[in-house]
DNA sequence: ATCTTTTCAACGGTACGCGAATTAAATAGC
DNA sequence: GCTATTTAATTCGCGTACCGTTGAAAAGAT
């Protein structure tokens, strides 16, 4: 257990404040002081050190408290978005996404590339990220010098302290330290993640579970991630791994172990479609959830049912998330929402028969069709939230 | 989140200190300043104030250290084993098991009351539970008044922190405030806890958790039940909720959802035998594993299969448990593991074949088959982490 | 009896947070 | 136009916690 001195106390209430005042927008010295239970003398101490370090910054003009504002005026104070900036990025099997975001995580500039890096030898998918990365930083007016960390969000079994990929539907090795790697290629410290943790992330900054502390988060794309919120906290398995859905067994069938993946794998839907023509053109361009959703609005059979059981198999796995976590919310995002209602009304009628009686009504399902933006600026959130919390580990946040 | 100020800070040293004694039995002060550290003047103050409330002994003889022992001997602390007596239960379906133990965790006297109470009324059960707290309280020679908390340790979905039973295969009704009831009845403070939560405990202070920070429990009695720790701490649902294992549902069957506990619950596997006999009887007085046993050394076919598929169900939830928390070590528990090789062969096939690849050799399984007492010992060490944790949440130790 | 070694308590220094008093900045009223 | 009022933010003094250093106490070794 960490040792508890003044140091760690200031740390622990600078923080404190830091966060509030990300999520409160501009505001004055006195709400913080309400909010955060700290006396105002405390957190006048603070914000001026804050200040000091250019972190926030004050803003005089904006007191739109009640028309008749009587005494002295409030001094609203915010980010200062100038404070740090951050590369988020979203790493996919046939797309590259990538943000430059400030230290608010408002994005300064996007970058889509819409290229297949899977089955890639790994140096290639270094190049290519590498790129994208010095591309996007270029095109926000920025050098790479003037980023702090950059995030990289892909799925599969991402050991987040070490930076090591365990597993990767990307990758064809495991156990890469790609952290390592691009820290090396881009001379600046890179950390990498799951990327369902990353827009678990996202949703509890800037999306529908800014109201929560509490959460679970599943991501349907080609992979199957799980992202956990937990007491305002991402929630990591004991060695800081990743959890992936689509590990999960559903069951024992007669070729062996049945993994959800299997059933509800991007591929696994798409792949009883033919194997040439146009479908299989669009998916091989990532575009087959958009092609898939035309088919299904014209009633293509196969399809249908393939989409219906992979709501099934989603809709069982969640009871079971459920049925472990017991989280007030649970929000699904991923490609395969684009699926539609035959998909939507499986996996719910398949949850509502599988979540046990005693927990029903206890976890709303919210549906989430973000672009692959907000990944990631979740990635960005990633890297931010490792600079907030950098007091805890060090002296000072990194600046 | 928790405004940090210079009582916190006293109360997270002081929690450490305490909790470095409790674990490293007698211990030099400088021990203890070189494992949490702290300064060995902090160390000294704090322990100085312990003994002031009695909470821990010195002790001079043992001074235990290098045969040479130069200098000044070093004054061994221990916990004050009268410093708090609580009472720890586990409540089954069959049985009622009793322990008061002291501050150390110490069992003092036991009482086991094998007596049927599932189904019964509340009002039945409460009466029950309140004669064996008494029972064994005056077993050990003491009164209630010197009791300072109970612990009731049950199967199903517990909220600890409310204190109420959402539901549970002993209790008809749902949602009942069994904490409250029985603090009334005792007029002692009276938690209640999942007994699955409990034996975690238990295994983490006293048994094969000891040297782990991270860990994952299965306890497969009636009720099939999760315990995980997580960073030294249970970890518990969004809300306080146990986790109820026997609800993950294994699959989509022809009538309708299969869930763990229809292929691994006690009843289940037992309930294929004729429902007349000596082996009913067994059952019906709780004894049924115990006989279980007996006929598959025997080559009971009908039961052998029985055991095989329930540990074929086990092992694939185990998979997806450690799919979900990749813990260093999964402890299995329950009294289903008597079933012996028939059922722990299939558990660790069923396992090897459905833990994904990725997360091979990452958790190591053990088998435990402690008594009930250790189980309701958990509960007792449940109540003492109350109190031990008090400081954080009041101003000091409930005495 | 004296020396050596180790433990532990005492003293001064620093950092933090808090409450009360003080200063600052604006409006309301005369 | 001036003062009173109101609200915001800062300053000051106090208490407490931790730490590093110093010195006293307690035992075995010489």
């Amino acid at each position: 257990m960490k040792t508890a001195d003044p140091e760690l106390m200031r740390a622990i209430n600078r923080l404190n404040v830091l966060d509030t005042i990300r999520r409160h927008g501009p505001i004055a010295r006195v709400e913080i002081s309400e909010r955060t239970q700290l006396s105002t003398t405390t957190v006048s101490a603070i914000t001026a050190s804050l200040l000091d370090d250019g972190l926030i910054l004050p803003r005089h003009e904006g007191d739109i408290r009640n028309e008749a504002a009587r005494g002295r005026p409030r001094v609203m104070l915010e980010l200062n978005p100038d404070a740090a900036r951050v590369v988020g990025a979203k790493i996919a099997a046939n797309r590259l996404v990538f943000v430059v975001t400030d230290f608010r995580g408002d994005v300064l500039s996007k970058l889509t590339l819409p290229i297949r890096i899977d089955r890639q030898p790994i140096g290639v998918i270094a190049d290519l990220v590498e790129d994208g990365v010095r591309r996007c930083v270029v095109d926000a007016g920025l050098s790479l010098e003037d980023v702090d960390t950059v995030c990289l969000g892909l799925p599969g079994v991402i050991e987040h302290r070490t930076g090591h990929i365990r597993s990767s539907p990307i990758f064809r090795d495991t156990n890469v330290d790609f952290a390592g790697e691009m820290t090396t290629r881009l001379n600046t410290p890179t950390i990498v993640e799951s990327d369902a943790h990353a827009i678990t992330l996202a949703h509890h900054w800037f999306g529908k579970a800014r109201d929560l502390e509490d959460m679970v988060l599943i991501s349907l794309e080609q992979t199957l991630g799980l992202g956990v919120l937990h007491d305002n906290q991402l929630f990591r398995g004991a060695g800081g791994l990743s959890h992936n859905l689509g590990d999960l067994v559903l069951g024992m069938g007669p070729r062996g172990v049945v993994r959800l993946s299997s059933q509800a794998g991007e591929s696994e839907i798409l792949g009883e479609q033919p194997t040439s023509g146009r479908f299989a053109e669009a998916i091989r361009l990532g575009r087959g959830m958009t092609h898939a959703q035309a088919l299904i609005k014209a009633e293509d059979n196969t399809l249908i049912s393939a989409a219906i059981r992979a709501g099934e198999a989603v809709g069982v796995a969640i009871a079971n998330i459920v049925t472990l976590f017991a989280p007030p919310r649970v929000i699904l995002v991923g490609s395969s929402l684009a699926l539609g209602e035959p998909f939507l009304d499986s996996l719910r009628n398949a949850y509502a028969l599988a979540v046990p009686p005693s927990l029903k009504g206890v976890a709303e399902l919210v549906f989430d069709d973000s672009t692959d933006d907000f990944w990631a600026q979740g990635a960005a959130a990633v890297a931010l939230y490792e600079l907030y919390e950098s007091p805890w580990n060090t002296t000072g946040p990194a600046l």
